[in-house]
DNA sequence: TATAATAACAGTAATCGTTACTGATTACGA
DNA sequence: TCGTAATCAGTAACGATTACTGTTATTATA
């Protein structure tokens, strides 16, 4: 019953995940497998990167941008998303899941976690960008 | 340049979104505003919702569901979305925005706000739901 | 009030990210 | 080595959303 096999396009996928720090796309990881394996299918990229979130290896990332990212790195962590140039950053922070008991104190179902992102602007974005006159 | 101007359909979006508490998709308000004028059209209900959106008259809710809900209360508040049904819930608590500031201490970049929402069970699923054997 | 300009419309086609299908290929236990 | 089933490449289909087109309705102005 669904043994899973070993594939080398699954392999270079997980490998290239673990390279970035960007939390790629599924377009972006195809482009960049297609380097090394020229006939890959995007459909195959699809589908290994649901079978891997599904596994737990890797966290697919539902931003507010349409399309998902995914990131190799699954602990826990949050991340920013720069409202100029559209990247994805790691940010480094305590636990913030407190705010579970907080959502769950007016509320009669039951509360298991939270999606949070931050938004705003980057470091490259904010120096890139004309002074503002204050 | 670009005059704003009235149109019946666009007020019963606005209407119809107003008497509603479940943050309904864009098909949801189609459907329904179908009932008063029965040849309104789909891109008439998402140009609207969009136009309603950048005005700030209404909020547009990017869920992890892949379809955009929306939701005439622009006051600040948070969601509950069940993973069982998928109902997405009004969540009465204080606000979470110190939560900026922990992701901004070792963070250079500037953040603006966040976007969080709560999932897990709600009441109607939790008393549906077989009791569970502990 | 009549007219002209143009926002908004209905209907439909196109787009885009993602998923499903199909027949060929590959991994791997017996 | 062989059989089976997972995985593949290629492609078609899908669903949400957006864009296009010719028509209609709103509103400023004459």
């Amino acid at each position: 019953m669904a043994t899973l096999k070993y594939s080398r396009q699954r392999e270079a996928i997980k490998e290239f995940l673990a390279t970035r720090k960007d939390h790629p796309t599924a377009d972006v990881v195809y482009q960049n497998i297609r380097e090394i394996y020229p006939h890959i299918s995007l459909g195959t990229v699809y589908r290994n990167l649901t079978l891997l979130s599904d596994l737990g290896e890797i966290l697919r990332l539902r931003l507010s941008d349409g399309v998902d990212h995914f990131d190799a790195d699954t602990s826990l962590h949050y991340h920013f998303i720069c409202k100029d140039c559209g990247s994805v950053i790691d940010l480094e922070m305590d636990s913030i899941d407190h705010i579970n008991a907080s959502a769950g104190r007016n509320f009669p179902g039951q509360i298991d976690g939270n999606v949070t992102y931050f938004y705003g602007t980057c470091k490259d974005c904010l120096l890139s960008k004309p002074m503002e006159i204050s």
